[in-house]
DNA sequence: GTGAAAGCGCTAACAC
DNA sequence: GTGTTAGCGCTTTCAC
């Protein structure tokens, strides 16, 4: 089923049935109408390579989320189509399930049906720069270590000196962190911790840190085994709010009361903090604004515009004090 | 810059450098390396266009939601994401923001660039069949009424009866529902509800419905029209959960205890509902399944395979009980 | 107003 | 093992 056939069907050549399909000037009433009945009669429906072919505009942006349903990555995944919106782009959405077999076989098709892709991965950038053959690729909270790669860098240290700050201010002295458990080494965000109650002179014995996985249910097992380890916690800063908010859940198991008997501070900001019970405190960064500049930079990639500047592709962090801590 | 001009450069033929850039096996070790390197060197990148018109299509699917920070279409976005996975499918994801323009312009460009298109529409069926050549139509939680189109019903009243009878036998008689206020006329659900309750001879004087944008927010502002007209309600159904979440909120504002001053139980039985406190009664949908059978539908559309029955069409909805009622 | 010809960039056949 | 030929379905010249 080509143009072709409709062309013959209405008794016209190819370029007629384009005409009256494209909305052309110079083509007589009843012709088009003629052609037009013909196609849809036909069920005719033009080819989107053959087109694409001939008038390549549309770019195609790939998004790439370990886990949609995590409204950390909604939020972000948000932001990028708003921004590919406003500049008529194209955005795919991939979700890998956190799985690194599912992350290859997606980079594999990926290469040849996006012109750019932007997002969370988990493989080395020496994979990724395998399996996305010289197309632009921009990271989000992740450094890019291939110079053909760009990325979008997380500032949060400043939030998270902030919001230590804020709890030594409240006479916290017992710290503790619930972390992501995601990589073997401490988080980024671990480090900006560690940084920032030493300030204050605070040291932090091994069994202050807890790992979690990034799900609510993870953040209160760790909540948990922080507690167990050091049942005298008064504040816990997690890696993130999904996390905190996990942890939030499990005080309340716990009878403990949040923010009298335990202050609990998170990271992102997510509207999703506003909605528990107290409502989360939170390092907040702006995360759709994380998805808008990763779709921005690579849709100036793809066109060979001027891309953004490292200090244009950063996002940092404030301290958003609610109800928690 | 085609296969053409690495062929140039790299002293070969256009077929070679095809063959060497789609690891065909008929090619010298040395030749492929050559012009694998030319191909690097020229940044070489092949036009998915003219792949596309070659090789076997990869059906894409555009979902439309109006928007993805909505978690009932996040959880929905994520079903179909993962049966389009599932099948080699892929899901461009358009979000309207709820906006009639907005929606008119996705579908202007949807035509040409998807082979199906699913999701939730604000237009009529009309608009929608004008503006989607030919190609399949899923709408889902909404009757089609042009034949092209084909729908994902949502059956929720045996389970909206079941929640009425819950709160019947608690002993609940006054009983208002904060209804959506998207369209002029009642919702279905509204309609469910109005059975349901008659069922057990309650008479629904104006002022029980009280309608609420689909919002947290909008869900607590229905919930203090509702106080207001009739401050002796003892239960209230929602339109959705997130409505019934604003309203959680609202209630805790006014010094209300849920459940025991007040019932509260939502619609569609969201992850989300887990996570507040107290926790969701929901008349829970299978979310995801709406997004899988959208997509698998529009995936047996396209290509032609015999389509899935009515019958097979329906995602039934079952009171869960948790804590808010 | 309409049609004929010329590609867009690529790969599957078939030569050599 | 490599090159040549012939399209894939469409739109854009440029004739008529």
């Amino acid at each position: 089923m080509t143009i072709h056939d409709v062309a013959r069907s209405a008794g016209v050549s190819r370029q007629t049935v384009s005409r009256a399909l494209n909305d052309k000037a110079e083509i007589d009433g009843s012709t088009k109408q003629r052609v037009l009945d013909a196609a849809r009669e036909l069920g005719y429906r033009p080819s989107r390579f053959a087109r694409g072919l001939v008038r390549p505009e549309t770019t195609t942006i790939g998004l790439v989320v370990p886990d949609l349903l995590n409204p950390f990555f909604t939020e972000v995944a948000s932001g990028a189509l708003e921004a590919a919106r406003a500049r008529g782009r194209h955005v795919v959405v991939y979700d890998t399930a956190g799985d690194a077999e599912q992350e290859l076989a997606t980079l594999r098709v990926i290469g040849t049906q996006v012109d750019a892709v932007v997002g969370y991965f988990g493989r080395s950038d020496e994979d990724l720069d395998r399996f996305t053959p010289g197309i632009p690729v921009v990271l989000i909270g992740r450094e890019p270590r291939v110079p053909r790669f760009s990325g979008i860098a997380i500032d949060g240290e400043d939030g998270v000196r902030e919001a230590v700050a804020h709890l030594v201010g409240r006479g916290h002295r017992r710290i503790g962190m619930l972390d992501h458990d995601g990589r073997p080494e401490p988080s980024v965000r671990q480090q900006w911790f560690r940084r920032a109650v030493a300030e204050h002179g605070i040291a932090l014995a091994p069994g202050w840190i807890a790992r979690a996985p990034q799900s609510v249910d993870g953040g209160g097992a760790a909540l948990a085994t922080l507690l167990a380890a050091h049942p005298d916690v008064t504040a816990v800063f997690a890696f993130n709010d999904v996390i905190a908010i996990g942890a939030l859940r499990e005080a309340r198991r716990f009878g403990l009361r949040v923010p009298a008997d335990l202050a609990v501070i998170g990271f992102d900001g997510l509207a999703l903090g506003t909605l528990v019970e107290p409502e989360l405190s939170s390092v907040a960064l702006d995360t759709r604004a994380l998805g808008a500049l990763a779709v921005e930079q690579a849709s100036r990639l793809v066109t060979g515009a001027a891309p953004l500047e490292p200090g244009e592709l950063i996002v940092r962090a404030a301290l958003h004090l609610r109800e928690s801590a």
